[in-house]
RNA sequence: GCGCCCUUAGCUCAACGGAUAGAGCUCUGGUCUUCGGAACCAGUGAUGGGGGUUCGAUUCCCUCAGGGCGCACCA
């Protein structure tokens, strides 16, 4: 348990105690006053007020009187409807210093428990460009894989790449008639999504080539010697830049799922699924799951020539997941959220096949642009590697203007640091169910609401830290009297993590970069207010705990969000 | 037409049904003999309209308007 949720039970039991009346008062209804000079911890008396039939205030008055005093609570007073608790600072200061430290990299995870949950995220298509819609996906699936487990659960990352299809007929057939022969760029990934985006651009200009296309998908599926070499030789391509892509921003994977391994067991319990009454033949020849009862309308899970869709394939999926991996309890999807009515259709035909696993599709908004959605047939879709590698130069650029001493390496490797928190701390700052609308000026600032400010936050202290340590000092703890500034600083550390806890269970990775933004600019006042090195010697070991415990912070909440925290940049 | 999501400051976003609706960006004006100026301080300015539930609504319900996305062979 944690110094605060520690605190918070006690006065908790205190305060029903006080009030009387057999009035149940749980740790989670004490909250943060809306101004520190009114308390730490404040308590609403409007539930209390309607049990026992008084006024909110009376009983507010009644509380605080009868509050006795404790280790951590040095008064409590009523102001108007709100029982406001003020803390013993020096001792909380010292509670929540030596807890922060002592936890160290694990501060902000909760006990383990038996829980093993399967997250699904990283599902690009093969034989097309990865842009930066996919790019919410690989940072908000990380984010909140790191999350879960940090709430003690254990956790299975997988992906699902689709590696068949339409899509790479389109590909191979323009790259096979157009592009014979041409030399190779490096990243083959990437030229064959921008071959994609060609054969979309000159099938929808000449409708007639549609059938030369539909021919190359039935050689593909019929696996043609040479149709099937060119496409698995084109399908490492894009799986090696897939890899690249996922090393770099971190992105650690148990198991890749492929479409191309489920189609042939889809298809076949499709017509199981027939057999047992769950699927019939729709009115326009297709398979059908008929959900209209359950105001899910109708699901396709077959075509009605025989071959495959992306539901014939996940239902196979679905069995597979579980077979391999026999203790989960719980399957995430993270998919955005124009999938919405498909994930329902799915959850509800496998629940009817008698699945018991609690489903979760995990929604999110997509990116769009100013002028409206991405397409490859308008061009305007903004490439992954194009934008990292422009957000890379800039920080490089920025980086090098204020390290005019470092070497070229160095150099490239802090710029990654900074551009990669630039781009997930981007793509994780608002609520999932919000459309970010990509801006690459807002998208290449470092300043504000950004990730480099906040690691830029943990460079200041580190400074800090390092200078000391190379005065011979290991920032010994001290349980002096601190500063009101440092308590501010404690006080908000001190919440992490509860913020962790409940970023994990919303699934919502901006509650915590919200509130490590916000933790960054109180360590700026820290350190800007605060002397640190050349302060009295016991101050001044007191004083580096708390950066050390500021910067532990820091740390903790931005590699949850996948980002790095830089010790100089 | 039906369903889901969204609408808060000029722009981009916050706010378990609770106290004076907070930030960032932009703009204007300031801060440095101080551990790093990717910093700090100040100013300007907002809950789309109308009903309802509640002691109390940005939050919940209804309705209108506006935007986005789905809704039978794409994934």
């Amino acid at each position: 348990m944690t110094t605060l949720e520690h605190i918070k039970q006690e006065i908790a039991a205190h305060l029903a105690k006080a009030i009387g009346g057999d009035i149940k008062i749980t740790a989670a209804e004490l909250v943060r006053p809306p101004n520190p000079e009114m308390g730490d911890l404040a308590f609403g008396c409007f539930p209390a007020a309607k049990a026992l039939k008084k006024s909110p205030a009376e009983i507010a008055k009644a509380a605080a009187a009868a509050f006795p005093k404790t280790e951590f609570v040095r008064e409590a007073k009523a102001m108007g409807p709100y029982v406001n608790l003020t803390l013993d600072r020096p001792t909380f200061a010292a509670a929540v210093l030596r807890e922060v430290i002592s936890m160290g990299a694990k501060y902000g995870q909760s006990p383990k428990k038996k829980e093993r949950v399967m997250i699904e995220y990283a599902q690009p298509n093969t034989h097309k460009e990865v842009h930066v819609g996919h790019l919410r996906n690989l940072c908000l699936g990380l984010a909140v894989v790191n999350l879960t487990r940090a709430a003690g659960s254990e956790v299975v990352p997988v992906s699902y790449m689709g590696d068949i299809g339409a899509h790479v007929a389109k590909c191979l057939w323009c790259l096979k008639k157009f592009h014979a022969g041409e030399p190779m760029p490096e990243n083959k990934g990437k030229y064959l999504g921008q071959i994609y985006a060609e054969a979309t651009r000159r099938v929808e200009e000449d409708e007639s080539l549609k059938e030369e296309v539909a021919a190359v998908q039935r050689r593909l599926e019929a696996r043609e010697p040479d149709w099937d070499e060119l496409w698995k030789e084109t399908r490492r391509w894009s799986l090696d830049e897939f890899a690249a892509i996922f090393r770099e921003l971190g992105v650690e994977l148990e198991r890749d799922y492929f479409e191309s391994e489920v189609e042939e067991p889809g298809k076949k319990l499709v017509r199981d699924l027939v057999a047992k009454g769950i699927a019939e033949t729709g009115e326009k020849g297709a398979l059908i799951v008929n959900l209209e009862k359950h105001d899910l309308g109708i699901f396709l899970v077959l075509k009605s020539d025989g071959s495959s869709l992306y539901s014939t394939k996940e239902l196979a999926l679905a069995g597979l997941k579980f077979k391999e991996y026999p203790g989960i309890s719980k399957s995430i999807h993270v998919v955005d959220s124009r999938q919405s009515l498909y994930f329902q259709q799915l959850f509800k035909t496998l629940e009817l096949m008698g699945f018991d696993k609690k489903m979760v599709h995990l929604a999110y908004e997509f990116v769009t642009l100013k002028e409206g959605a991405m397409s490859s047939r308008k061009g305007n879709i903004i490439a992954y590697e194009d934008f990292r590698d422009e957000v890379k130069a800039r920080a490089k650029k920025e980086t090098k203007e204020r390290r005019t001493d470092w070497s070229e390496e160095r150099l490239d490797e802090t710029a990654w640091t900074i551009a990669e928190g630039a781009m997930k701390f981007g793509m994780l700052r608002q609520d999932p169910d919000k459309p970010i609308v990509f801006d690459i000026d807002s998208a290449l600032a470092f300043e504000g609401f950004t990730g480099p400010y906040v690691q830029y936050a943990h460079a200041r202290l580190s400074s800090i830290l390092r200078k000391a340590t190379e005065a011979g000092e290991g920032g010994q703890l001290f349980d002096g009297a601190g500063d009101e500034r440092e308590f501010t600083l404690l006080r908000a550390a001190a919440d992490f993590p509860e913020i962790v806890a409940s970023a994990a269970e919303h699934c919502k990775p901006s509650v915590l970069a919200q509130y490590l933004f916000e933790f960054a600019q109180q360590s700026n006042d820290f350190y800007r207010d605060v002397p640190v090195l050349a302060a009295e010697p016991d101050d001044r070991a007191r004083r580096l705990a708390v950066v050390r415990a500021a910067r532990t912070v820091l740390a903790c909440g931005l590699q949850l969000l996948g980002i790095r925290a830089p010790e100089e940049m």
